[in-house]
DNA sequence: TCTTGTTAGATTGTCGACAACCTGCTTGTC
DNA sequence: GACAAGCAGGTTGTCGACAATCTAACAAGA
């Protein structure tokens, strides 16, 4: 018998469909920080009942995007500088630690996989479509957390994930312009494909860094702004 | 006026209370690993409906405690030696950052709540609750990460210790044996206070693994019984 | 004018019932 | 006896309605 990987089958209940729907207009910004999701209206929209409506909200809870008040409603996790300072110094350090774990592990297979996804970057990134740009560009990066055999790793990066992606895509729609090329990527894979470990630790720190200023800088503007209100 | 600092309110929900039941039902090993839950039967038992508890069930799935295989159920994680090896691992790192970040925040309000928490390991020890011994002496060591003012470490730490104690609790179910004495902990409140920050950091990493060995042990053990079936 | 009590409306939390689905057993056929 | 189809029981997923709670607007009193 041939050996032969098949997918799992797709969750077929509402929930999953609705956690979907939801995390997605939450990370592309549809959703904006602080917005109050309203179960009635939402349960109409989607032609689905509360119920099912309610547990993939608690899922998103738990995931950390929205936040939950007895009572009174639950909302859109609202952004500071300091949760993105907080997030991207974890994130810093976690990615030292996946790229440790990675390294004794990386195969021919890696390497296909790690073009693949760099290909998928430039793609988006040609096309100008800058959602998705963010998407794989967070998906490349994420392949050494899928690398390093460590499910409870990759569990808490993905989590991670879910907020910096959010925090990148508020980023992109206020300035509304293109991200930057390439080819910061360019190094960060050739140096994933050598053979120098504490060389690709080093400018995974300083790469993640540059995009995180603007980022910085910007989530200040918004306190800045809320703090006159 | 006098400045007075009230605590939030107790959440009045269902859903918070069954949370709280359920997880410490599985904390401390009263649900064994691999459980399936019945919705109909807990609700009952709880005189609750199963709209609450599912919900809360949600909560937990996202918690990294629960399971859940749509249309079949949901279950208790189980516990392989890989996971504990991970979460292991990652809980190294993770004490690391956090005493990295928490050292210059250290203070005497620190020093303080620091004691008051080895005494309450102390005491649990004295009382021969090793239920209670587990958790206060979490609770000791998630003080570097309360203290470190990073709301996404704190979650990160507090997700990965609901495995912890988890797995500490079954160790500790199957020996039903109390735990070794508190000179682990007495050397660590020392050092935290002490002024050695790399002292600190190499023998947080070292007193969790003695804990450590013990338990993958005892988690192999369990593999190995499982295969023969 | 400010504070306090009341009330109406809207929203969230919870409930009981029904639908969809899975599992294991039975039945019938070869 | 082996195997497939179909049925029965039980469990999870979803629904619509009701109860509890919050908010804001309004009224009454100091």
């Amino acid at each position: 018998m041939a050996k032969l990987d098949f997918s799992p089958i797709a969750d077929t209940t509402r929930r999953a469909e609705i956690v979907a729907l939801l995390r997605r207009a939450i990370l592309t910004g549809q959703l904006e920080p602080g917005q109050k999701l309203n179960e009635l209206r939402i349960s109409e929209q989607m032609r689905v009942s509360r119920a099912p409506l309610r547990e993939a909200m608690r899922e998103l809870v738990q995931e950390g995007i929205l936040t939950s008040i007895p009572y009174a409603g639950t909302f859109v996790i609202e952004v500071t500088a300091k949760d993105i300072v907080d997030a991207y110094s974890l994130n810093q350090m976690l990615d030292e630690f996946a790229i440790e774990q990675t390294w004794p592990q990386r195969d021919q297979r890696f390497f296909d996989e790690l073009d693949r996804r760099h290909e998928a970057v430039k793609q988006a990134t040609r096309a100008k479509d800058t959602t998705r740009q963010i998407e794989t560009a967070l998906q490349l990066h994420g392949l050494i957390y899928e690398w390093a055999d460590n499910s409870v790793l990759l569990e808490t990066w993905q989590r991670l994930t879910s907020r910096l992606q959010m925090y990148f895509a508020l980023h992109q729609r206020a300035r509304n312009e293109p991200v930057p090329a390439e080819d910061l990527h360019e190094t960060y894979v050739t140096l994933l494909k050598d053979s120098d470990m504490r060389a690709a630790q080093r400018h995974a720190r300083e790469h993640i860094g540059l995009d995180f200023e603007e980022l910085l800088a910007y989530a200040r503007g918004l306190e800045t702004r809320a703090s006159k209100n």
